[in-house]
DNA sequence: TCCGCCTAGGTTTTT
DNA sequence: CCTAGGCGGA
């Protein structure tokens, strides 16, 4: 068994797989085996070492990550070893010792987890109620320096200490007023279940202690993307033991803007002078094209010597593909065709192609360019699901069945459906549960008994909405959770109160949104009656949207570059490689975030196997304005030998003309620019050149010599020279003459 | 209180 | 371009 769990490992593998006792950390470049490693270590530790399951705690970085290594341990060591291991996110992991251990902070297990929606609302009614101007003080923005001070395990009351200026003290307000809320709604933000995690462990020692005694080892992958508290988190389970596995690169580091602090992987040999350092070098997946090329990209960030060097027994490969599309629906539709051409062939599936961005908002382009080609595709991300109002509207209602005291959930549906609660109800409750001195949902329990500032019609309206949740609880923890639902749906007319609010179609659309709700919900039904709703509720709020990506469908696939790391295609296509998209407009103001920037490009590229297409737009339709574009500077570092243009586009399309000329609002839109010097700014157009339209690796057909690979092709007097490798030899064939067929 | 129209403003990236 | 929220009218 040992032997079989080895084998099939490079050197370095396999010693990063055997070095269990001590710290080890692993630098694993992309596509180096890095998931395989962590499997077989795992696998190791239990089959080799004799290690119980039981004592292993891996935190990996998404949920799907844990349930593939799970899948694969299944095979490895058995189904009931692999159960008993502990794996998952930092946050599925907290959110799950949460519900155990905090009751030492003096609260219920039976807290709500706020995404980042909730968090929204929440911060605009802190703002609402602190007389603080929405518009000054946009929510989003504070919220991201409230998260920054989580991350970095800041209190409110230490960020007010550290509050020297006018703007830190308002934020401290909101800070600490934002917890207040959170902690009237028994809620906790994403931040705080790691947070409070730490917590409980810096004040109960013994709770630590338990930890640490019952997870013996610890493996984290992905270690260059924690922050302060996840540092702290691992630190403290880490413990004396020092059993810490931690796998790293430090080149793909690209959640900077969360708070991951790169410093923790390099700072690791310090934290641990005995740590064994491995490094994991060789690709596995890509072409030495693709791989040279990424390599470019990120040594053009200069500076800091590179500790890995790749490389790869994979071949040559393909020639990086550059195009320029004329705008992002004809760079969508190079895409599309190029997609439809490769599956045609017959060497690809849909599933094997991605197409790769820097935000969500480009995958509309790519879908309108996919739909009418009839190109099956899925969207990872973007518009989710549980983000839809009428599923939202819902889901409340299953929260405040769990959790009543969630003001924010109780606001949320007070209304709706509209049973004549109106604004001005719903402030009196607030004020009138102030007056009491008890939370809103109370409140209303005291309606009947005591005398209450409202009108008989509105008194009867809240009564009617505390008795349904009032049903809610009964049912809750007697139902199935599809029954609790279908009680929901029912009882509240949902359907019907859609039709009323949006037509008869999208009426029906929305309700067919619900019923996808109900069939998620039917997944829990192997569970515990009383364990459904909680786990459901869990998992909405911290699965993310990659987790629950279709691998069986036969679909290409539409992810942002943050998603798409720690995922592998053959072919990838990576768009909008534009200043301004990428960096990010937002980034390119600050050298470290545009080398986070250069390190995303780093990973896209780094996804593909085979075929790798850098694609970018001469402009580019954003806020429905046109702009001009220039390709991003990053590509500048990959040498133009590795590349090969693809013909560029000029606007054929009628539709892409006349659509961006009447788009704009005000002054600029699509008008031309007016002067003769305007014209000018724009970069030239050079006509395209004639090309080579066969490519290096391309399968091709003679009709004597049969079947055989482009070995490169070139431009001569005007006819193209094709050399090709059939079965027997090479041949130098001209593509006028030579008849060859692409396959 | 409800409904519908209108306009202003918004897009990083994620758990 | 899209969407949420504001505002006027019933």
């Amino acid at each position: 068994m040992a032997e079989e769990l080895l084998s099939g490992l490079n050197p370095a593998q396999r010693r990063a797989v055997e070095a269990i006792d001590g710290p080890v950390l692993v630098l694993a470049g992309p596509g180096s085996g890095k998931t395989r490693v962590l499997t077989h270590r795992i696998a190791h530790m239990i089959r080799t070492v004799g290690v119980d399951p039981y004592r292993i705690l891996a935190v990996t970085f998404t949920n799907k990550a844990s349930r593939e290594m799970r899948e694969r341990l299944d095979i490895l060591v058995g189904p009931n070893d692999a159960r008993a291991l502990t794996a998952g996110t930092f946050h599925s992991l907290c959110a799950r010792f949460l519900r155990r251990e905090i009751v030492h902070l003096g609260r219920g297990r039976d807290f709500t987890i706020y995404d980042s929606d909730d968090q929204e609302r929440l911060m605009r009614r802190v703002l609402r109620e602190l007389n603080l101007d929405e518009k000054q003080n946009p929510p989003r923005a504070m919220l991201g320096r409230i998260s920054s001070a989580k991350n970095e395990l800041v209190s409110p009351d230490d960020f007010a200490r550290l509050s020297h200026t006018y703007a830190a003290e308002i934020t401290a307000r909101c800070y600490a007023h934002y917890q207040q809320l959170l902690h009237e709604s028994n809620a906790l933000d994403f931040d705080d279940l790691l947070v409070e995690m730490v917590h409980i462990f810096a004040q109960f020692p013994e709770v630590l202690e338990k930890y640490q005694k019952r997870y013996e080892y610890l493996l984290v992958d992905e270690y260059q993307d924690t922050n302060k508290v996840q540092y702290t988190l691992v630190q403290n389970l880490a413990g004396a033991r020092r059993n810490l596995f931690a796998v790293g690169d430090e080149d793909q580091s690209v959640y900077g803007f969360r708070g991951a602090d790169i410093r923790n992987i390099l700072r690791f040999e310090q934290d641990y002078p005995d740590a064994q350092v491995i490094m994991l070098e060789q690709n596995y997946r890509s072409t030495q094209a693709i791989l040279d090329a990424a390599q470019a990209v990120i040594a053009g960030g200069g500076k800091k010597k590179h500790l890995k060097k790749l490389w790869t027994q994979n071949g040559a490969g393909l020639q990086v593909s550059l195009h320029e599309g004329y705008d992002q629906s004809e760079e969508a539709k190079f895409v599309v065709d190029e997609i439809a051409r490769l599956v045609a062939s017959g060497d690809y599936r849909y599933r094997d192609c991605a197409v790769m961005y820097r935000i969500n908002a480009q995958s509309r382009a790519l879908e309108e360019a996919l739909i009418p080609r009839g190109v099956p595709y899925q969207i990872v991300g973007g518009p989710r699901f549980y983000e839809r109002k009428e599923i939202k509207d819902v889901l409340a209602y299953l929260h405040l069945a769990y959790n009543p005291y969630d003001r924010l959930r109780l606001g949320r549906v007070l209304n709706w459906p509209g049973r004549g609660i109106g604004e001005r109800s719903e402030s009196e409750l607030q004020r009138w549960a102030i007056e009491l001195g008890v939370p809103p949902f109370q409140a209303l329990r005291e309606l009947e008994d005591l005398p209450s500032p409202f009108s008989a019609r509105a008194k009867n309206a809240l009564l009617s909405f505390l008795a349904i949740i009032d049903e809610l609880i009964v049912a809750q923890s007697k139902l199935p959770l599809t029954e609790l639902i279908d009680m929901i749906l029912g009882r509240l007319e949902v359907r019907e109160t859609l039709v009323r609010e949006y037509g008869a179609e999208e009426g029906d659309d929305r309700w067919r949104n619900v019923q996808e709700l109900r069939n998620v919900a039917t997944e829990y039904s192997g569970l515990p009656i009383e364990a459904q709703l909680p786990t459901c509720l869990e998992e909405i709020a911290l699965v993310a949207e990659v987790d629950k990506m279709d691998g069986k469908a036969d679909a290409m696939t539409c992810i942002t570059l943050h998603q798409a790391k720690g995922l592998e295609y053959p072919v990838v296509f990576l768009v909008g490689l534009e200043e301004g998209l990428l960096p990010h407009s937002r980034s390119s103001d600050d050298p470290e975030k545009v080398e986070e920037e250069r390190r995303l490009l780093y990973v896209g590229m780094t996804r593909a196997r085979q075929r790798l297409y850098l694609c970018h737009a001469f402009r580019r339709l954003s806020f429905g304005r046109v702009n001009i574009s220039t390709r991003t500077r990053f590509l500048a570092d990959i040498p133009a030998a590795l590349l090969k243009q693809t013909k560029k586009r000029a606007p054929t399309t009628a539709s892409s003309q006349t659509n961006n000329m009447f788009t704009g609002r005000g002054g600029y839109g699509g008008a031309p620019p007016r002067g003769p010097t305007a014209t000018k700014d724009l970069p030239p157009r050079p006509v395209a050149p004639a090309e080579v339209s066969f490519f290096i690796g391309q399968p091709v057909c003679h009709a004597t010599f049969g079947e055989g690979v482009v070995m490169g092709s070139r431009l001569v007097d005007g006819d193209e020279e094709v050399m090709v490798s059939f079965a027997d030899k090479q041949r130098k064939l001209l593509a006028s003459f030579a008849r060859l067929e692409k396959l």
